[in-house]
DNA sequence: GATTTACGCCTTTTT
DNA sequence: GGCGTAAATC
């Protein structure tokens, strides 16, 4: 069979277009991961390209695993080798540890997570004599990272901060990479930061991986960044076999760095770019397109298309109302209970906004005995348990990762207090050493009886001791030591599931059953070839939609994780202002633009049916009220004639259970009118603060003692306030 | 010094 | 509603 038969006439002329710079424009569902990988199949195969020139890079694990088992479906010539398929993260990954040491980066080096990131701020506020107060982590690891993705050096922060924090975040900054270097770490975002710095400071090493990699693909280059941009610049300087796919309609990742700009200039980049618009929609209903199309056509930047399709759409977009957030995940799940009784295998998907949503939902499928699989939250890496272990595994590769060394200098507890580890943190900055160091010296001087008793009592010494020839052990090991083993070792010398099985509790035997996962992934590791390096850089970049698995039938996502894939029932939750948009965004139109986006690709998941749903009042965390809320913007945007009602109607008697949703369970409407109060701070009143002067109130948010305001002081930005603390001065 | 309690903040999205 | 830090108590 001819490949190419395959194949529409955009998607076959994009396949064709091997040489030069091509930008694919695909809309949803166009049929973007066909295009990829038959290009790289026509490449192989029409074309004799070697496998091992081809790059093509994508965003998640999942995206690159499907198209590297789509590939190897199309061409049976793996003998030749593979084309590298893999994500930018790891990309960087294999680029660093092959040549980082040309610009003085070790081998050996640590990939720091997000948790990682978060306790070296933390040690960085603290060594500025600062207060969690006065300089929340959080905040200050948030900015830095939107620095990185904005390749925003500490220098640069410095310059354009304008706000009174600016200063001490860029100090922090500038220590919290200080520290990363000496921990011989790098984080997520130093991977493409430092991988671009390889490439443009070292000639020689851009121009090996420009003549290795001849062909390069990108997937979803609009949501690429500053620095991935870059490293594709650089990748193609002596050839510009470059070929981007993306779709400006799906732009969602604008807040992570991604640059609009680059799929918009492409053009301008690469002068002799030809462009190939893919139009036809594989994937849904002419309804729910139309509905997503006139969701997005209320965006002003955007270059605009028509997708197409020749599915026709028998079914409108469904949308229910409910009272509140309860009721609205009750019918959901009272849906699918009766839908599954016609459709047994059917894909169903729940999309919302924020993760905090998905609880109601997950208690609801729960209560009607559906199974389900939830993407996000908390992912299996990121379990205490299996943290510690791969803490004890980079420590003992790296040493000098001292946020890891930390971690488990006392887990489990080995009577290093915290008395003990501040006594050796300071001794560590007196003398610039790392952790590791400061220890081995302590002990060292302690032996040459150098050190006076007082500083370390006999028992933390031994303590210490012990813990320093346990890591010495494990050192040793790790030179040729197979990864199970290791663990194994870990676990025997720590007693870490000895102790768990002693305490015998339900959480405990899950968390045995964890390192019992983990084993095994070791050991598929292992089986692979790959060494210890290779099974944490795995660990490291893995992503919570990578979990995703295909087989289960209900799943509950974000839509941000959403993005890629499909579904022939979508549900598209809580589409309320406030939530979808999120609050967060109303203030500018890009970030609103950007909210409209994420709308459109919620909706362009769905195959054959679309539910809308939202709930007239939701109770936002600790409120004891449940607040009214109105319905999203992008609702009203859709043309009615699209739309059907399934909702109850309002006001209807609980007893007359409607015999449309059997097992629905319906709430008296408790009209929750806010009382008025007198004293309040209304919207637009001009106040006067204690610290931060004068104001004007944005938003009013709860009621009696919980009210909060939004006030935009000038000079200073926006604050949220109880005003009930507030002490505000209305004028 | 360690455990308990209180308070405060939070939630946008994540490779 | 839940988590983490700071304060309070033994």
């Amino acid at each position: 069979m001819n490949l190419l038969d395959q194949l529409n006439p955009q998607q076959r002329e994009a396949v064709e277009t091997t040489d030069g710079p091509l930008l694919i424009l695909a809309g949803a569902g166009s049929g973007k991961t066909r295009v990829i990988t038959y290009r790289i199949a026509y490449l192989i195969d029409y074309c004799g390209v070697p496998p091992g020139n081809i790059l093509a890079v994508t965003f998640t694990n999942k995206a690159a695993e499907e198209m590297r088992n789509r590939v190897d479906a199309l061409v049976h010539t793996s003998l030749l080798g593979r084309p590298w398929l893999s994500t930018f993260h790891s990309f960087c990954v294999r680029l660093l540890r092959e040549d980082g040491s040309k610009i003085g980066l070790r081998r050996d080096f640590s990939i720091y997570d997000e948790d990682d990131q978060l306790s070296v701020v933390k040690a960085c506020v603290r060594r500025l004599s600062l207060s969690e107060r006065e300089l929340p982590s959080r905040g200050v690891l948030s900015r830095i990272s939107h620095a990185k993705n904005h390749s925003q050096s500490p220098e640069d922060f410095y310059q354009t901060a304008t706000d009174p924090m600016g200063e001490k975040v860029a100090l922090a900054y500038q220590m919290y990479n200080k520290v990363l270097r000496e921990s011989n770490a790098v984080d997520f975002d130093d991977l493409l930061l430092e991988a671009v710095r390889l490439l443009s400071e070292d000639a020689e090493t851009a121009l090996k991986y420009n003549q290795r990699y001849r062909y390069l693909l990108v997937d979803e280059y609009q949501d690429t960044n500053r620095s991935q941009y870059q490293l594709i610049r650089l990748l193609t300087q002596t050839q510009q076999n470059v070929c981007v796919v993306g779709d400006e309609d799906q732009s969602i990742y604008s807040w992570r760095g991604a640059d609009i700009r680059n799929i918009l200039e492409f053009e301008k980049d690469y002068p002799q770019a030809r462009i190939i618009r893919l139009e036809e929609n594989y994937r849904s209903t002419q309804t729910i397109l139309d509905a997503a199309a006139a969701v997005v056509s209320h965006n002003l930047y955007r270059k605009g298309k028509k997708l197409w399709t020749s599915r026709r759409g028998d079914e409108k977009v469904y949308f229910y109302e409910g009272m509140d957030g309860e009721n609205e995940s009750l019918f959901v799940a009272d849906w699918i209970v009766k839908r599954r009784k016609q459709h047994p295998d059917e894909k169903i998907a729940i999309l919302y906004r924020t993760n905090s949503q998905s609880r109601l939902y997950e208690e609801s499928l729960r209560r009607y005995g559906l199974k389900y699989s939830l993407v996000g939250g908390f992912s299996f890496y990121e379990r205490t348990e299996v943290k510690d272990l791969l803490a004890y595994l980079k420590a003992a590769a790296n040493p000098q990762d001292s946020v890891n060394l930390l971690r488990i200098v006392n887990s489990p507890p080995r009577g290093i207090g915290e008395g003990t580890v501040k006594k050796l943190e300071e001794l560590a900055r007196a003398h610039n050493l790392s952790f590791w160091d400061a220890l081995e010296q302590l002990l060292e001087d302690r032996l040459a009886a150098k050190l006076d008793d007082k500083l370390l009592s006999a028992r933390a010494a031994s303590a210490l001791e012990n813990f320093y020839s346990l890591m010495k052990e494990l050192q040793a090991l790790v030179a040729d030591a197979k990864v199970p083993e290791l663990l194994n070792a870990i676990l025997e010398r720590t007693e870490y599931s000895a102790r768990l099985e002693e305490e015998a509790s339900p959480e405990s035997l899950a968390r045995l059953e964890n390192i019992e996962e983990l084993l095994n992934a070791a050991t598929d590791s292992m089986e692979r070839g790959e060494g210890l390096t290779e099974f944490l850089d795995h660990a490291a970049l893995v992503s919570d939609v990578d979990a995703y698995d295909e087989k289960t039938s209900i799943t509950l996502m974000t839509l941000h994780s959403a993005k890629g894939l499909e579904f022939p029932v979508v549900f598209l939750a809580g589409l309320e202002e406030g939530l979808l948009p999120h609050n967060r965004s109303l203030l500018n139109e890009h970030s609103l633009e950007e909210e409209r986006r994420l709308c459109y690709v919620g909706m362009t998941r769905a195959q054959d049916l679309l539910i809308l749903t939202r709930a007239r009042s939701r109770r936002h965390y600790g409120d004891r009220m449940p607040v009214l809320s109105r319905p999203s913007r992008f609702w009203s945007e859709i043309p009615e004639e699209l739309l059907q009602d399934i909702s109850p109607r309002i006001g209807r008697p609980a007893t007359a259970a409607p015999a449309a949703i059997p097992g629905e369970r319906f709430y008296e409407y408790e009209p929750s009118e806010s009382p008025s109060d007198h004293n309040a701070m209304p919207l637009g009143a001009r106040v006067r603060h204690p610290r931060f002067g004068y104001g004007t109130v944005l938003q009013r948010e709860g009621v009696g003692d919980d009210v909060k305001l939004t006030v935009s002081f000038p000079g200073v930005g926006l604050k949220k306030l109880i005003e009930k603390y507030a002490g505000l001065e209305r004028l």
